[in-house]
DNA sequence: AATGAATGAGTTTTCATTCAT
DNA sequence: CATGAATGAAAACTCATTCAT
């Protein structure tokens, strides 16, 4: 699996062969067909793997106040250019994405991965403004916003190649960073009730990477 | 180029072939050839193709008042699976997107475009603020946000299938107007004067409409 | 013609295309098939010129005696790597001639060369026996050899490229040179009557090249 | 290899397809690429492989008196049309050496074959001087025309078609068998020393062919 | 006479997959 | 489990030739 990402990283889902996933690992071409028996079969798990490994990270930090809990799933989408694995991530699963439509299996998978996006910012609301830490919203509404705007920050900014900082206020920020200060700032805070106050987003952000 | 377009709308891009191109035209393979010396030279034609033609008709109502001029962008990128022409399309350009990274002439292309819509929205933004339509804000920061939400909605609507309807106060709406409206409602709204009124969504929906 | 033979001093006779020939000139491809049937056709017609050509410039010293017109049919093959003209022209030739076993119109016509410069030769030795410059030997025998050593040393001097000057006695020389000085020394020179000297060499090349 | 040999023998170098010489062969045009990455590679191997075979033939004989080299040297350039491999493969290496100066690792090839050749020659020669054998002459100058006869004769013999036999004192030769005869009559009978003869050409060839 | 557009047949090369070991 | 050898199908690209103008 770690071989078929990095081929991805290095050619790209379209000019992905057997022989490159081979030549990342130390193993034959042969093997891989041994192993799973088509090209696609093996995508497929790939992707399997991908989204698990993803779920798992989403929420592992359940115990925590609901404003402290969505501050950290915005936070987790924030990622530099140095973050290199996360580029890489994030890019294969990009390609596989664009993939969907031409297969249901990849398709499938798709959809479980975004509901599950999509439930769980939701349910965070949903606890919040049943605890009166925000103001009554449409918790489904908010969620597909907030998941859509993450998404193209995260899609800007792996496409559009290192050159692409925003400038913002003086500083150079990244999309992902730019899109979450955002949304801290024009969705979150006005929805959050008037004796609360957000988590920091930096601190928040080094106490995730603290947890890897 | 409609070949083109027809072509990646049928196979996708990883799967596109010169074949397919011609099948899609009246002419043969080799004439493609004629034409394009490299299938890279004809993709890279075709996007800026695509490109130019984008930015056409973005400057077409240039004439409108700003919360016009801000609801005709959001509005653009409504659609719904019925509009097959649209889905597609936008999906063989996401594939086209991921290849950025692995192709400098793509990548360079993609942030062309990227550019001229968040520069275009700022400034549609740059002017309600100077003529009092919108309060002060920072032009380039909320762009990038709506442009991420926008891009994000649509691709979200594109890669999920057609089951991915979201169903929202009991209406089934696709992901593209789901975000389109919870911008206009928690981000252009708040900063919209007092005096002011956004106009209606359906109807300059149907103005576009009518006008390609 | 003349673009015939720039396209295949450029390319090669296996590498040469209609493009290729239609690029030496100021016309298009389309344009050689108007005048042409075939490919084949144009190349045929080419050699034919080339001969022809050739031919004519063979004996136009006609009236020398033998010992002279001998050494001006040798001095003919001389050639410096500088002299691109001729290099190209016997590369030219050299590729065709090696197609002549797969084409019965080249085939001909290069039987008729070879005939023209052994008869020409062996005519020149006959002369000069009749007329007691040479000693009896067998005309047809020395000018075979002759013509294959003058043959040979051409191609080897124009397939193996500039570096490929033979050091001899401290004087850096031609391939074509080598053999022309080593064919009057060894070959020549022995068959002449004791009362006969061979003109000097350099003097009638530069007599020859004073003609063209 | 023997696939490459056929399949020049049957098309020639210009018209020569991977295909062909799959066809030569029991295998599949697939499994040349996955040997040789180009055709480039496959026919540069074979040339190197054609040269080196030759070098280790070369050798064998090495410890044979200089007279008995030399003939050997000489007759293994004779062949008749009925040789019939022999002829077809000189052509198929005349079209190649056609492409050396279009073509640097092939022009490398040869000019490493003609070295080989001459310094072959010239050691024999200059062997032949020191024992006594030979009376003293330029082993390099003597070695060069040998070379270039040999040479010329043989593309003449091969270019020029079945109906180019020689008729010499009534009998038919070939191109290469005239020039060898002459060779050995006028070059190396007269620097042979007084108490020396050469051997039998007929009786070399002879031996040679059983040899193989 | 002249050309740009067009094409079919073919060429090199690629690649997922299979097979023998 | 593991691999090098092998292959058929298909890909990009080429090119002599033709056609409409």
């Amino acid at each position: 699996m770690d071989a078929v990402a990095s081929a991805l990283r290095r050619h790209g889902y379209a000019d992905l062969t057997m022989q490159d996933i081979a030549d990342e690992s130390s193993k034959s071409k042969s093997l891989l067909h041994y192993h799973y028996d088509t090209k696609e079969d093996l995508l497929v798990a790939f992707l399997d793997d991908l989204l698990t490994e993803y779920e798992n990270r989403i929420e592992c930090r359940a115990d925590q106040p609901p404003e402290q809990r969505l501050v950290d799933f915005l936070a987790r989408f924030v990622f530099t250019p140095e973050d290199d694995g996360r580029e890489a991530f994030h890019l294969a699963l990009l390609e596989m994405r664009s993939q969907g439509p031409f297969n249901d299996r990849i398709q499938t998978q798709l959809e479980r991965s975004d509901r599950l996006l999509r439930e769980t910012l939701a349910e965070i609301i949903a606890d919040g403004i049943d605890d009166g830490t925000f103001e009554p919203v449409d918790p489904d509404r908010t969620a597909a916003l907030l998941v859509a705007a993450l998404d193209g920050a995260r899609t800007r900014q792996i496409t559009l190649g290192e050159a692409n900082e925003l400038s913002l206020d003086g500083r150079a920020v990244t999309y992902t960073r730019a899109a979450v200060e955002e949304l801290l700032a024009q969705i979150i805070e006005p929805i959050l009730a008037d004796d609360e106050t957000l988590p920091d987003l930096d601190t928040t952000i080094a106490e995730l990477d603290r947890e890897d």
